[in-house]
This record gives structure tokens, sequence and C-alpha cells, in this order.
DNA sequence: ATTTATGTTCTACATTTGTAGAGTAATATT
DNA sequence: AATATTACTCTACAAATGTAGAACATAAAT
């Protein structure tokens, strides 16, 4: 089952942080922040969902991610480039390349890269 | 307000077709098909949300998107480069073109857009 | 004209999501 | 020890979503 959005941005302060208590999750929030409450519904609901997980210490839990950034960001993609772009991720990539607006450094990046993975091939 | 998944689903359908009748956007579908009160219900949500409007001809409607496919796509990547790659844009490139598995020659089309791009600098 | 098919609106209802209070247990502070 | 703080569970509730039946209107077919 996916994540929901707030899940998701929760599942991104985790990720970022690799394991968390209660209170380090808080304070990746910004103001005004969500109450302690919200966050530990959806730590339980993103538990459920088999996304993340914690190891008890005494009173608390340390939580940390079940699913790997990548992992699940590709799922995501290969979600929007079968919705968009008929499951052809080359049309995707060529519309990607032309509408966010790069920069020529950003760009000349981007060749190298794919110079790089040419070669792999 | 953004639409949910299956009116996402829907609007690609009216994408697809440019404009539609009930009845041609249900021919969409795959079996099983929704009822025919759903897609209509979804239809009015869409049209509330402003992204659906439709020309009345005699007893029925034929509906239009409103907002561009390429238009509602930026915007959606867009989020999920804020969400996911920091807001950067390259980021997300250069972790696309690693991750996503397009052939060798689909990286060699990529490449000569990129190179078009930069170009046009 | 009567029947049939089609499209719409209204209503409904279960599920999911966003948000958080009340209550409780454990821990840290005075 | 008494109090304050923190984290967790349970419960709740409004809004959004997925889905569709009932009722009605119109158009098409017989």
């Amino acid at each position: 089952m996916k994540l929901s959005k707030t899940e998701e941005q929760l599942m991104q302060h985790l990720w970022k942080l690799e394991k968390a208590f209660m209170k380090d999750i808080l304070e990746q929030y910004n103001d005004p922040k969500p109450a302690t409450t919200t966050i530990a519904t959806l730590l339980k609901r993103m538990t459920d969902k088999g996304y993340v997980a914690y190891k008890t210490f005494g009173k608390s839990r340390e939580y940390y991610p079940l699913i790997k950034k990548s992992d699940y960001f590709s799922k995501h993609v290969n979600g929007l480039i079968k919705n968009f772009f008929n499951d052809s991720a080359s049309q995707f990539a060529s519309f990607f390349t032309r509408e966010t607006n790069l920069t020529k450094e950003e760009l000349e990046d981007l060749r190298k890269l794919i110079d790089n993975e040419i070669k792999k091939k």
C-alpha cells in the first residue's frame, strides 16, 4: 500500500536522519509543527503499511525506514512514466530535458553523466 | 486543487481524445469498466476543480480538458523534484539517468537532445 | 406513442487521509 | 517523593476519494 503525501514527507525526514526518535523527527518540521500525536499516528500507519520499523529503547522508539529512498523513488517515477509517457522512459527523458529549466552547466554535467552511462553499455 | 489518482487517469483519456462524450470515455476503460455514474461523478468533481469543461450538445455533453498535459505534467514532476531532490532538477536528472534502464540507443538520443538544448543557451 | 438506451444529478456509504485531544506510562527534574 | 515532560495508544472527526444505486430526462428505435 502506498504512502500518502504527508506520510511521504515524514519518510523524507526518516531517510535523511536514517534513524530517529520522535523528538528528532519533530525537529525536522518547520513551524507550525504538527502535534506529536499527529506524527505518532502517521508513524503507526506507516509501520502498518510496512515502510517503517523501530527499535525500542526503554521508554521510546528509534524509528527507521524499511525501504531505500532510491527504491521508493524508482517505483514512483516509473509510475509517473507509465502514466504520462506510455511507459517510455526515453519519451519521458526528452520531455524532461526540454521542459525543466536546467542551466547550461547542469545540462553539461548531465551530458557527461550520460556519456558515462553509454560507455558502460 | 489537485486531481486524485483516478481523476488523473480519466484526464489521460481526455487528453488522448481531446474531447469526448461519456460513451467515448467509457470505451477507453478496460474491463471491468466502472459504472457510468462513477465516471459522471468524477467528471463533475473535475469540472468543479477546474480541470474539465464541456459543451452541451442536445442531451449530452462533450467534455474537454482545460489544462494541457504538458503543463500538468511539469507541475507534477516539479513537485516530485522538490520532494525528492531538494528542488534540484539536475540532481534528479542524474539520478534518473542512472536508475532508469534506458538502452544505449535511448541514451544516445537523449544526449543529442541535450546537446541541442545546450546550443540553444 | 411506447419502449429502450443513454447521460445526468442526487444521494449514499465505506475507506483513506489529515489532524489532534484524552488518557496513560515512563522518565527526568526539582 | 512530587511534578513536569515525553512518547505512545485510543478515539474521534472532518474532508477527500472510490464507487455506484435510484430517479429523472431526453433521444433513438420500434
